[in-house]
DNA sequence: GATGAATGAGCATTCATTCAT
DNA sequence: GATGAATGAATGCTCATTCAT
């Protein structure tokens, strides 16, 4: 145990920090165990503060859990909008960082706990689902599909429905992000640099072919 | 009271039946409401049996559960090694079936409402995760993998990891079941059908450009 | 401790009698605690039966206050309507009676309990207030009302307000059932007996002394 | 921030005041909902004050119920033994004054909702009920059977017993109390004007009738 | 003195599980 | 076999109280 005699007592550290310091906790056991099954005490535990405490920044277990999913919905892919609009670059490309970048987001564990947890209370939490929905999986399948669009306005791709094509472009992507949060113990899956290489090489040629 | 001395006494109807009844009716609540939100009086209820009787038949909570998922597993795609074997058709037309008999499979309400479960609760039933994994997933993959192969070895397909493009195969049709189950009541989303011509025509585009 | 060899297990007593048990103890609890201060558990305890049954017959703490009250209001003066309409006897007389009936009325347990809580509680609860005023103030009044009328009528009573006058003869009735359940320890007032036999006198000099 | 220099900090405006208002502030809170229902949040909400300061005047919850009742015993009759020992006048005028006056006393809202809460907390607060009873109630009943033992000795009133009599006196002035505190919302109820000049008359004409 | 963030014991409520009928 | 009344452990939430600032 380490020497706390020259830190600050627990209950002292600035209020600030407290509302993440508990999404992050609550996160993290939702993620694990699902809504139901994760205990306030067990965040207050993580959060290294008293169940009390949680009740200070949220109203209830159900709100806590909306500031769990809103605050991963920040993290959302910015900046994209202004490449498409002037990048001169062959789309292809474009697609593939597009792809990784979906990859990393993903891959970190907010945005992929959030997905998963999105998608598996769903049925007990609609707002949640809506919201969700609206503000990362539409956002999302838009940038894909004004990739796909670009690339068939330049001849780079072929014609096929664009909406369609951005759904399944995303889907090995979402995925893989609930297959590690679902499986993990699984262990020895294929890794993700050589999936991304496959995928996005089937992929790119299913779109490309027409060239 | 009616006279029923000629009549089985009712609670002697179906008796070989009522397993198969409350795991439907689980199936339906723990799909619609997740495991843990699910009440055991509900069960009841939708079985149209007493709660004391569900314990007649499953040890726990958990155990029904099991049986409900391990119930789901029993549709999975027989016939289709057997076919494999034998069918001397071209790989694509095989894929596509093989594909279309995926996408029937999840999309009746058994199968995809498992498939859903299986994934939700994986985080707490590392079991029923595991279970469904070996003995859906995996077949699952193997087929598609297997006929991969079949079509890279007649030359149909260009050369591709085989076990990564069964999982980016797989995936949007996973993906799909996902979908219906926890958004559901978003609506007016693509067709099953156009869904499924674009979804082949790009996944066979992508597999067969070698030529 | 008793034998209870020969006596049913507890949890198999008659259903009947189980929201009146809970009852009783809720109002003897209710009373001596107040609402707010009385644990589920107490109730349950001396109820005899565990927590959990409480919530088989009663939706809530609150929904028990309900019923604690309203079984209270039941046992309301049926029978002087019909006396009333009737009786060709002396009004001092009847009107004597009917103090003698509230007396007796609020003077068991159940009654007097009830409209100690209704007036404690009424704050908190202005339903329950409200029924309580209706089905026991107001039917109370009205039969001293009545009386009074009827006294004036034959000339046996003065003209006064009867309406007022009700309420003055009420008064030290109910003021003596909260002096008993507020300041029981206080130990030697004056005996019921007496304190009725003056409080008629005065009553019925103030009322007849136009004679 | 202005500079508020020359004033006096905002937190030392009414040292000395603070402890009144809190008092207030709970005693009106304790009178609208209860001891129990009533949270110190609203009671430093309402006196203006954070909660912490609270205990700084008192000890605890209870302690602040205490100094709400006791605050309340110090408004009593002053000045009635006084009169008693020197006026020349009519019994029944001085009884009149006298009733007139705890009607004045109660009808403030200080004094009421203290003989509301003492009545309603008297189960929980077996001290404060003797306090109560103590410093306003018997105090009360003594001014009034010393009221009624003065018209006897003068022949005023007919012989009665005088202890009794002064508990029927103030029970229909206590009732009101009660009721103004229970059932204020029932609105249209005989107004107090009437109320006592009925309630006089018929008191008077019982005390008197021996004449 | 005054504050208000933090605490944690306490309580209402739920629900899987049992068992006498 | 079937029932459903009864149980009690588990858990979300509240609020009096404390204490570093």
């Amino acid at each position: 145990m380490p020497d706390h005699s020259l830190e600050k007592p627990a209950h002292c550290r600035r209020k600030e920090a407290r509302p993440a310091e508990i999404i992050a906790a609550a996160l993290h056991l939702f993620d694990e165990k699902g809504y139901a099954a994760t205990r306030l005490d067990d965040v207050a535990l993580r959060a290294g503060v008293s169940k009390g405490t949680i009740y200070l920044y949220f109203d209830s277990k159900e709100a806590l859990f909306n500031a769990v999913v809103r605050e991963g919905l920040m993290t959302a892919l910015s900046g994209w909008e202004v490449r498409l609009a002037n990048d001169a670059g062959n789309s292809s490309n474009l697609l593939g960082e597009l792809v990784l970048d979906f990859s990393r987001m993903f891959g970190s564990d907010q945005a992929g706990a959030v997905l998963k947890l999105a998608l598996s209370e769903a049925g007990n939490f609609p707002d949640i689902a809506h919201t969700y929905h609206d503000c990362v999986i539409v956002p999302g399948i838009d940038l894909l599909r004004k990739v796909v669009m670009r690339g068939m306005a330049r001849r780079e791709f072929r014609s096929v429905n664009p909406e369609i094509a951005a759904h399944i472009i995303l889907a090995p992507l979402l995925m893989r992000v609930i297959w590690e949060h679902s499986f993990s113990c699984g262990g020895s899956v294929v890794p993700t640099e050589r999936y991304l290489a496959e995928y996005l090489d089937l992929i790119l040629e299913g779109l490309q072919s027409a060239g």
